[in-house]
DNA sequence: CATATTGTATTAGTAAACTAATACAATATA
DNA sequence: TATATTGTATTAGTTTACTAATACAATATG
């Protein structure tokens, strides 16, 4: 079964950073291991109706931060390195961290955005 | 004493943004209080070596929040209005909010720009 | 070695955020 | 009521993030 990627258009969220994401969720759940080849770049481009490059972008981000490997010629695929495991378990620890984080703000009125607003300017400040 | 205000310039926190935040900050620390007049907004608009509507821009998002109140011809005044306090107690309270939220990624090793784009994910997911 | 298949580099277009230049409108006050 | 003082609206320029159009480069494979 070749993994189903998706985009919402209406999302705002950038279309390299869902393949990115999507690409991680597979690899949590399963869906794809170590050794498979991820959809061609001009493939995926394709099924997604977007340009090359913007999988091409997400690929290689993907790639720094280690879990798939990319050759000319033959493809990208899902690393072996032990290192992704770790990653995709701080992966799992961040998103329980932020939603505690949310659910804590939220009990005090807080939104989404106020958070981000204070965040940034704590990013900016330091 | 009229309120110190100044820019950084390479932080790259909009002119605006931290003219709100100084105006806030000088509420909370007790430098300005209800009632006082903030600077013209051609005056420190001079002071700041920046444009007018950059100045008005801070002052029109702190009037939205109840936190001052203008009038033309006479200028921008703090607000009298209790919201105001609440206001302020609630940022002290989002303050240390993300303050320990922070603390406790770091502490697991992430970044604020980790945190930023987990908690962008979740906004525009939603 | 030929060529098809794969990823990549270069360049340009679009949109959004921010700030400025300039002109305008409302109010105070002499 | 004149006019100086105040805030505001309109328009344009700059930067950055994102995506696309197009051409290029490396590898696999017959």
């Amino acid at each position: 079964m070749t993994t189903a990627f998706k985009l919402d258009l209406k999302s705002g969220v950038p279309f390299y950073r869902q393949i990115i994401d999507q690409v991680k969720s597979a690899i949590v759940t399963g869906a794809i291991a170590p050794g498979d080849r991820l959809p061609t770049v001009r493939q995926l481009a394709v099924d997604l109706s977007i340009n090359p490059n913007t999988v091409s972008r997400a690929y290689m981000e993907l790639e720094l931060t280690g879990l798939v490997g990319t050759q000319m010629g033959s493809g990208t695929f899902i690393s072996h390195k032990k290192v992704n495991r770790d990653e995709i378990e701080r992966r799992r620890i961040l998103d329980q961290i932020c939603q505690e984080f949310l659910s804590r703000a939220s009990s005090h009125g807080f939104s989404l955005d106020d958070l981000l607003e204070n965040l940034r300017q704590r990013k900016h400040h330091s």
